[in-house]
DNA sequence: GGAAACCTGAGC
DNA sequence: GCTCAGGTTTCC
């Protein structure tokens, strides 16, 4: 679930937590977040924490001592600090702390990953190496955007998701970004003006500081009970579009569900409404 | 390009 | 009971 301004809101968070405090012990639960490596692994992480940076829904962590560790929360992973002894749902993993608080990584699905390894590795790793242009760390205007997305053949929203090309957008804030830009997700990257590469790549930054803006506080925002829908398409499929009224639609792109309005992001510039399949979707909130 | 896989919880 | 979920990988 978590896309960049979650993982950059869960990375402030631990370095708060971590400042100035030392690891005295680390234990995990054997689970699959550990995908090749070993929860004995995590259990070599010790003392203060030297850097924690973020690299598109990636962190990593470096130790003292030269251990490091990479993490991806997936799906439903999140670190959450709670005192000694009090128990947290789906804790596959966890760091104590001289303070007496505890660290939790705690991943109900098992989407997540984590995979302690040398310091030094972190940037070797394939799943880093891999990594498209963060817009945060490496910036990102538009050239920078159209050099990345312009020579892929998918459609604009799934090339927008492609963690090798732009790393950080998933399926909320690609939507929210296209709308923010007044494009249609079906369009081709080759189709873009340059001044249509621009509007996206400030809507880029747009969507992603109101995400940030909506994490603040320790505890992820996407969970909070009663949250309300604050997106402008996303989950938004059958209301009445913010800005001009027309009902907003959803359709399956890549797998994945698409929310758009037809009125203020446009099938094909210039041209009458196509054959995007659509489906009548049911409002979620 | 699409579907299925990995998992569990929430919502209807 | 069935469908869906803010991710990624793998396999037709």
């Amino acid at each position: 679930m978590p896309e960049l301004p979650e993982v950059e809101s869960a990375r402030r968070n631990l370095v708060h937590w971590l400042d100035g405090r030392r690891v005295v012990r680390a234990e995990a639960d054997a689970s699959r977040v550990f995908r090749g490596a070993r929860p004995e692994d995590f259990a070599s992480l010790r003392g203060r924490l030297k850097s924690l940076e973020r690299r598109g829904k990636y962190l990593l962590f470096t130790f003292e001592k030269g251990r490091g560790l990479l993490a991806h929360l997936g799906m439903t992973g999140r670190f959450v600090r709670r005192p000694e002894g009090v128990p947290v749902p789906y804790s596959r993993a966890r760091l104590h702390l001289d303070s007496g608080s505890v660290i939790h990584y705690a991943d109900s699905r098992l989407f997540g990953r984590l995979e302690p390894c040398d310091a030094s590795r972190l940037y070797e790793l394939e799943a880093v190496k891999a990594l498209g242009r963060d817009p945060l760390v490496d910036g990102l205007n538009a050239e920078q955007l159209q050099e990345a997305l312009g020579s892929s053949r998918q459609d604009l929203k799934v090339a927008l998701m492609d963690q090798g090309r732009v790393t950080g957008l998933g399926n909320i804030h690609a939507a929210e970004a296209l709308f923010r830009a007044g494009l249609h997700p079906a369009r081709k990257p080759a189709s873009l003006t340059p001044e249509e590469w621009e509007r996206l790549a400030d809507a880029i930054h747009a969507s992603l500081a109101f995400g940030l803006e909506e994490q603040q506080g320790e505890e992820p925002a996407y969970l909070e009970e009663g949250a309300e829908n604050r997106f402008l398409v996303y989950g938004r499929a059958g209301t009445a579009c913010a800005r001009c009224g027309t009902p907003v639609e959803s359709f399956t792109q890549g797998g994945r569900t698409t929310h758009c309005c037809p009125q203020c992001q446009p099938p094909h510039p210039g041209r009458k409404p196509s054959d995007a399949r659509r489906k009548r979707a049911s409002h979620r909130r």
